[in-house]
DNA sequence: CCTATATCAGCTCTACTGATATTT
DNA sequence: CAAATATCAGTACAGCTGATATAG
C-alpha cells in the first residue's frame, strides 16, 4: 500500500476542472466528483470484501449469489431470477454458478417447472460457508466502518435514484 | 437490456436480511444497503461512462489519464506521478499508457530529471481528443443526471470519509 | 546497499458479444 | 413461429503477484 497523498486527489481534480473549464459550471465539478468518488469508493470496497471473503473461497459476485439462495425457502433459484435480483449477464450468472459448483457450495439441477430452465441448489457445505462468511462481514460492517448509519442511510437514499433513473426497476 | 423489477432489489435485500439475521442490528442492514448500492451504481456509471467514450477509442480510464496530462503545464508526466494521482497500480498505468500510446494519443519519453523515469506526454491528437470526449461527458452530466446538485455534493463529502480511511490521503 | 521506477509474464475476475440447443 | 433459458467461445478490461533491469 502507497503512502497517503498530503491532499485529497479528488478535490484537486475539482479545482483543477473548474480552472480549465470556468464555462462548464458548478454542477459539473459536482457531478465529476461524485462520479471520481463512486469509482474510487467500489475500488476501496471491492478490495476489502474480496480480501474478506478470499479465505472461505468465495469472491464479493459469488458470496451474494450464495446468500441470495439461502434467502430463498427451499434454497433453490433458477438461474434466471438470480440474474434478475444481482442485476448481473445471463453469462456471469453461467460463471459464478460454475464456479461455486465446483467449490461444492452449489450444485446444478433441472428446474421441474420449466424445461428450459436450472436450478441453482445450495449444498450443506455451501450453507455453511454462507454463514461464517456473513458472520465476517457483519463484523466488518461490509468495509464501511468509517461511515455513520446516516451516512449509509443517505447512500442507500441518493443511490437509488440513481438505480431506478437506470431502469433497473419501477416503483 | 432487460425489463425493469417491480420492486427496488437492494430494498427487498436488506428486508431479507433483517428477516434472517435478525441478531445483526439495523447499522449492518445500512452497511448493507450501501454497500450494494455502491457496486450497482458503479457498474451502471461505467458502463454509461465507456458507451459514451467509445466512439472517442477511450475508456473511463485511460480518459481519466488524458485529462490529468491536460492538466499539467507542460503535456507531460512521469508514469509514477499519474498512478498515484488517479489511485491505480503501477502495473496498470503502464497498461494505460500502453494503449493510449498506440491510439497515437500519447507519447513516452525518457524522464529528464530522473534516469529511472518515464515521461507521457500528450500528443495535439490525444489534446484534441480529450477536448471533444469531455465535452461529450459534461453534456451527459458524467452519467449523473438523475441527481442533484446537492445529492452530488452529499455524495463527494460522504465517500471522501471512505477514502480518507483507506488511507488514499491523509488531510 | 536499499529503494524507487517501470516493465513483463502470467493469472483471476467480471462483463460483454454472438452463436447455439432446447423448450415454452 | 417467436421468445425465453442457459451455455459456450472468444474478447476486452482492470487488478494483482512476482520477477527483472535500471538508476537514485
Amino acid at each position: 500500500m502507497p503512502a497517503p497523498l498530503p491532499f485529497d486527489p479528488v478535490q484537486r481534480a475539482g479545482q483543477s476542472w473548474a480552472e480549465h473549464y470556468p464555462e462548464a459550471g458548478e454542477t459539473v465539478y459536482s457531478a465529476m466528483r461524485a462520479v471520481t468518488s463512486i469509482m474510487r469508493a467500489q475500488q476501496i470496497l471491492i478490495a476489502a470484501l474480496d480480501a474478506a471473503l478470499k479465505p472461505f473461497g468465495l469472491t464479493f459476485s459469488r458470496y451474494e449469489a450464495l446468500v441470495l439462495l439461502t434467502f430463498s425457502g427451499s434454497g433453490a433459484l433458477p438461474l434466471s431470477k438470480i440474474g434478475e435480483r444481482l442485476q448481473v449477464h445471463a453469462t456471469s450468472v453461467t460463471n459464478v454458478v460454475d464456479r461455486l459448483e465446483s467449490s461444492g457450495f452449489v450444485r446444478r439441477e433441472p428446474n421441474p417447472r420449466d424445461g428450459r430452465g436450472t436450478l441453482a441448489v445450495i449444498t450443506p457445505a455451501g450453507r455453511d460457508v454462507a454463514r461464517r462468511a456473513t458472520q465476517e462481514l457483519h463484523h466488518d460492517r461490509f468495509g464501511l466502518q468509517a461511515l455513520s448509519d446516516d451516512d449509509l442511510d443517505q447512500l442507500f437514499a441518493t443511490l437509488r435514484k440513481l438505480r431506478q433513473d437506470a431502469g433497473d426497476f419501477v416503483d
